[in-house]
DNA sequence: TTTATTGCTTTCGAAACGGAAGTGAAAATA
DNA sequence: TATTTTCACTTCCGTTTCGAAAGCAATAAA
């Protein structure tokens, strides 16, 4: 067994939760698109390996971040979907696009310039926006 | 060479640049103490490798988030400082702290919670305190 | 002149990674 | 009913990244 935290923190311990490269993007997809399944993941821009994917989900899972539960008429497929601890990772990920659509305006897609501007005027709007949905 | 982001997506291009599990702690050292040098992140709680240091002190400098420049008395010193770039990255690392705060609030430390309580407060107070020392 | 410090490099075994192919169960199609 | 396709994984394998430790040259301190 691994030490789960490198300090007492409360950066370090987040990162070491979620702090790799795949993590927020599952939220992130969960928080614009709402319900996903696992195909759905697989479709994002990112290119998501399955292994990947699989080891991610079971971990967002055991963090109590997302659920996971059965399709209501498709036995095969599973939904994930966020809880209200892995809803409140909003603002960090609108903190990331703010940044970025500062520093990295040249590279990121249009419709993420106009959703950046956004959260710059109506912070509490954008967020209320996806927080209200369930 | 490889292609440097996954997408245009600016959350995702923020983790490409400074995703890992260190570069946002060298980033949070030299928000709350200042300058840095070497050896004083190498005494940081979370006890990172020198290989490591120095990998990502050379990426966080070539990405314009971090200086590096000679001790004004000591010449085997080199003094680290946030770009305002690199300061920019305050939000982000105040979001990560809040959500600690709310939901590992039994494993961080106090004076780490009593910070998080001043940035639910008074969060912009948090944030001038730090961006105005230069 | 000797010793200690600093920033950095090298080495090496372990862990994490991406990409691709394969799996079984269920669903859709024929 | 028989066949094919879909879905959520799982396995495999070569590559990259990693932490821990030792070693290094240059400078500073003793």
């Amino acid at each position: 067994m691994k030490k789960e935290f490198r300090s007492d923190c409360p950066i370090s311990s987040a990162l070491d939760l979620f702090g790799d490269k795949w993590s927020l993007l599952i939220i992130r997809d969960l928080v614009y698109f709402g319900e996903r399944t696992f195909k759905d993941f697989t479709n994002a821009a990112e290119r998501i390996s399955t292994a990947r994917l699989t080891d991610r989900l079971c971990k967002l899972e055991k963090l109590e971040l997302i659920t996971k539960s059965n399709h209501p008429t498709n036995r095969k497929v599973f939904v994930y979907d966020l809880t209200a601890k892995g809803m409140d990772l909003f603002p960090v990920i609108a903190e990331y696009i703010k940044w970025s659509n500062k520093y990295l305006n040249d590279h990121i897609a249009e419709e993420a310039k106009a959703y950046a501007a956004m959260l710059e005027t109506d912070r509490q709007g954008a967020l209320n926006h996806f927080m209200q949905r369930r």
